[in-house]
DNA sequence: GTCTATATACCGATAGAC
DNA sequence: GTCTATCGGTATATAGAC
């Protein structure tokens, strides 16, 4: 009955393999050290084969990171908390590979920029939605500082190795790092935080159908 | 006309004007994408006269880098507010050579994770000698927070181009910012990591000198 | 001291043979 | 569909002529 893996089938697992050793390529030293040829032999396939497929350098980059800037409505709409211990933890090879490209190439910074925005909106979103009180100017400025400072945290633990933020596992994530985003929510959007973990949880339960990000 | 220079003075003005190129072609594309030729190009010298100065691209780099790494004591004792409002005007040449060789090139992520370190020690330094209680085994995390964090915005902010940061001004630092990051100085007045009823907002810093960082 | 010429190496992309 | 051969371009670094 699996006799129909025939042509179609590899050829897309083909596909799939080039795709991943580009994401393991680009992740290990960003856009300008990655190399097709690097690419082909990490896949175990013709670097000629690399470029009829995906066309271009670029292409194949974009194709690489979609996983990490592609988001679903879960995403945006808070969960600092867990976020943030993802974060913390191993990134996957597409996010490593944007991290890592966004500084010096123009179109990973174009897509950094791009999902940062989104996330800072759909934080933005689910503090209007919460509070139904005045809109605050100073909304998008908050929530483009949080969304900035994951980002500089993920980049000092994982891209430098700093190593004093390894220590941010998920008990000091809940005890430091989660109550100190939530004070930058509006002061109306949220209660006033009181102590014990259960403060990480800082969005509504209506809303808390929570799906893994990445 | 003022033939009075030396041939050394002729020497060290070549090899500063070299470094400003360097500075600004690593600053303009990271690492990789400078090259010898363009940094000779924007000194007007010969790229053989640049390898004879700094023997390889290397050295130069180094030598480019070394005034965003430097650090004063004075650096190293808090002031976050002031750091934060000059990380939100325009980078140095330096800086911003650094910040975008970093995530791909060794050396300059080895550069930048000292840097950062250095900062995030004179901050527990300064909160130790500020508050005199017991060490906190925490300090160390929340000071690599926040360095992490304003490493961040500054890359979000020059980098990334993320427009909703660009209203950071002197004005939102005062308000916003500058009481956010003050939230992660350790509380002075609790000794037990167990909080007490007394603890039951995130209050702005009592003994913060930030306030009054003109 | 400074620059011309070059050695050596690798890149992305293409054309055309199996 | 897949791979060999190659083109045209780039780079760092060096050797030696002015």
């Amino acid at each position: 009955m699996n006799e129909q893996r025939s042509r179609a089938d590899q050829r897309a697992e083909t596909s799939a393999r080039i795709v991943a050793a580009a994401q393991e390529e680009f992740a290990a030293g960003g856009w300008a050290k990655a190399t097709i040829r690097g690419i082909a032999r990490r896949a175990g396939v013709d670097p000629a084969l690399v470029m009829q497929r995906y066309g271009s350098k670029e292409k194949l980059f974009a194709a690489a990171i979609l996983p990490a800037v592609a988001l679903d409505d879960a995403d945006t709409t808070g969960h600092l908390a867990e976020v943030l211990e993802t974060r913390m933890r191993a990134l996957s090879p597409a996010t490593e590979a944007l991290l890592r490209s966004a500084p010096t190439a123009p179109e990973a910074a174009d897509a950094l920029r791009e999902y940062l925005s989104e996330r800072a909106d759909g934080l933005v979103r689910a503090w209007r939605d919460d509070a139904e009180g005045p809109e605050n100017a100073d909304d998008e400025l908050r929530a483009a500082m949080i969304v900035s400072s994951i980002l500089g945290m993920t980049i000092a633990r994982h891209l430098l190795g700093l190593d004093a933020l390894a220590r941010l596992d998920r008990d000091a994530v809940d005890r430091i790092a989660a109550p100190w985003f939530a004070a930058l929510t509006p002061p109306d959007a949220v209660t006033t935080p009181a102590s014990g973990p259960g403060q990480a949880d800082a969005e509504p339960p209506r809303r808390s159908r929570s799906r893994s990000a990445r």
